[in-house]
RNA sequence: GGCGCAUUCGUCUAGUGGACUAGGACACCGCCCUCUCAAGGCGGAGAUCACGGGUUCGAACCCCGUAUGCGCCA
């Protein structure tokens, strides 16, 4: 195996794409793009029933959103197309009668209500679950009776009666099964789809697949896999099971652990690099204390060697914080460059869209630190873009004096930022200060009434910056809206709207 | 039930026989900075390395067993 590396996803499309499988995806493409190999991206849709709409989009787009690009399967086509299952047929049907010709498979007449007694019937004799080969040795007489009745059969793969089964996994190492515990499955279902073991086989042989990266659920159906490689006279490839992702409550992760498609993530203002660097976090590590790992550092330092063999829990806290890391990192322009990109595909309550950009760009410096997601932004931003604001009279009071003090002292900043010269921060932190000092004030106190009166809450970024980026005309109608809040008048010469 | 895999702070992990009084990160707590909130800095608490036996001068690390969890078979 001496060729280029060449791995692949291989989803099914039974719903929105998984934080699960995704790092599964992660993993491969790491692994590919780090040797220089191959993406392959295939479409597992036989299993009919369980196609969901609009699924392949999603988890194409899923892929995109990742920076995970792949260098063949759908959309790009490539040299082993076509890349969806259902579009195959042929060859796991070819493969099959190849298989039931040379003796190594049979086909099966069996009842669906048949197997479901047998199994009862073995679940109550406390043996081993599995197909009992009615259908191996059957008569022609018998044989002739089920066609006559019409009757489909499936075909199954006949197992090995002895010996062992042993996978070299390259994450696990030596893994060994007795082939005769392991029952004759079906590897063509009656209408004529392959099923996945079959189809997954085929398809990674002639994809010219080198090694299979994939979640450890299907450790257990490797030796079956083997099995068929063996009969149909196939090499098979290298084996890898990756540790699977869990919930809070170290079960596989699953729709009721919460947001579990990657498209959700987005829509809660994840970045897509922080998502890749969590995931990839998730079962692999570097060393003892690397975290912050961009794509290309990923990339150039990812091996199979470091992943790790068990589950691992989805720690939203922790995604969270790198998400803000990220967010940190970013220039002043490219975070303003996401947020208007995320508000445009998933408008907010407020602001009212669309923003003016330049007044984004100033808000941003001081919003930045603030930032956990994307989604953050609106609810931080919010009160630069009110035209109005609402203030509770408690909010406004000042600690211990009544509301005609708290009036007057509003009065003062009034003035202070009318008669500014200069309109910035550090002007009016001076002229604050000195304020604050001649009214006997402590910058808590008087700050703090500033900043409600200025903002309407009694949170926000550094106040003086905040009053700079909101400007003369703004600070001062909502200066003039709290001391009218605060003095109950309502008929005053101006309305204390319009930014 | 059968088979298989796994097991280091709450969580993600480092660790491959002596540097382990077990390191880092998130979360948590405290202090500093400070106009609030963050961010940042400093510090703290938190793991008898699942348990029990071995092997060895010495074990988180090697071997055996047990337990628990998870996965697959439906």
């Amino acid at each position: 195996m001496n060729g280029p590396v060449r791995v692949r996803y291989a989803p099914s499309p039974t719903g929105l794409p998984h934080v699960g499988n995704l790092r599964t995806a992660l993993f491969n493409w790491l692994f590919a793009r780090s040797r220089g190999g191959q993406f392959i991206v295939r479409i597992e849709d036989t299993d009919r029933t369980r196609l969901a709409q609009g699924a392949v989009e999603g988890i194409l787009s899923g892929l995109r959103w990742l920076g995970i690009d792949w260098d063949e399967g759908p959309e790009v086509g490539g040299p082993h197309a076509p890349y969806f299952q259902s579009e195959r047929l042929e060859i796991y049907q070819e493969a099959a009668q190849r298989l039931v010709e040379a003796g190594r498979a049979y086909r099966c007449y069996c009842s669906p209500e048949r197997l479901r007694e047998m199994r009862r019937q073995q679940a109550r004799e406390k043996l081993s679950p599995g197909y009992d080969r009615r259908c191996l040795n059957i008569t022609p007489k018998e044989l002739e009776e089920r066609r006559r009745e019409g009757r489909e059969p499936v075909v199954r793969f006949r197992m090995p009666d002895s010996g062992e089964i042993t996978v070299d996994d390259i994450i696990r190492g030596e893994v060994t099964w007795r082939s005769e515990l392991l029952d004759d499955f079906v590897i063509l279902k009656s209408d004529g789809f392959p099923t996945y073991h079959l189809a997954n086989v085929l398809d990674d042989h002639h994809m010219e697949i080198t090694h299979v990266l994939r979640a450890e659920e299907w450790l257990s159906s490797s030796p079956r896999h083997l099995a068929l490689y063996d009969a149909l006279g196939l090499a098979p490839p290298r084996f890898g099971h990756l540790p699977m992702i869990l919930g809070p409550d170290r079960s596989k992760l699953s729709k009721r652990h919460g947001a579990t498609s990657t498209l959700e993530y987005k829509e809660m203002g994840y970045l897509p690099e922080a998502l890749v660097n969590f995931m990839a976090l998730l079962g692999w590590s570097l060393d003892d204390r690397t975290e912050i790992m961009n794509r290309d550092m990923l990339v150039e330092s990812f091996s199979l060697e470091r992943v790790v063999k068990a589950g691992a829990v989805f720690n939203l806290d922790k995604l969270e914080w790198m998400n803000g890391v990220y967010i940190r990192a970013m220039s002043h322009e490219e975070l303003a460059g996401r947020v208007l990109a995320y508000w445009r595909e998933y408008p907010p309550a407020e602001p009212p869209q669309p923003v003016d950009p330049a007044y984004l760009l100033s808000i941003i410096p001081l919003a930045q630190e603030r930032l956990k997601t994307l989604e953050d932004a609106a609810e931080r931003s919010a009160f630069f873009f009110r035209s109005e604001l609402e203030y509770e009279p408690k909010g406004l009071a000042l600690k211990g004096a009544d509301a005609a003090t708290t009036a007057a002292a509003l009065e003062r900043v009034l003035s202070i930022v009318e008669g500014r010269p200069v309109f910035n921060a550090e002007a009016l932190e001076q002229d604050l200060r000195r304020l604050g000092a001649e009214l006997g004030l402590s910058g808590r106190q008087l700050f703090g009434l500033v900043r409600v009166a200025v903002t309407g809450g009694k949170v926000s970024p550094p106040l003086f910056q905040t009053m700079e980026v909101l400007g003369r005309e703004r600070c001062r109608r909502r200066i003039r809206g709290a001391i009218q809040a605060l003095t109950g008048a309502s008929g005053g010469a101006e309305p204390a709207s319009a930014p």
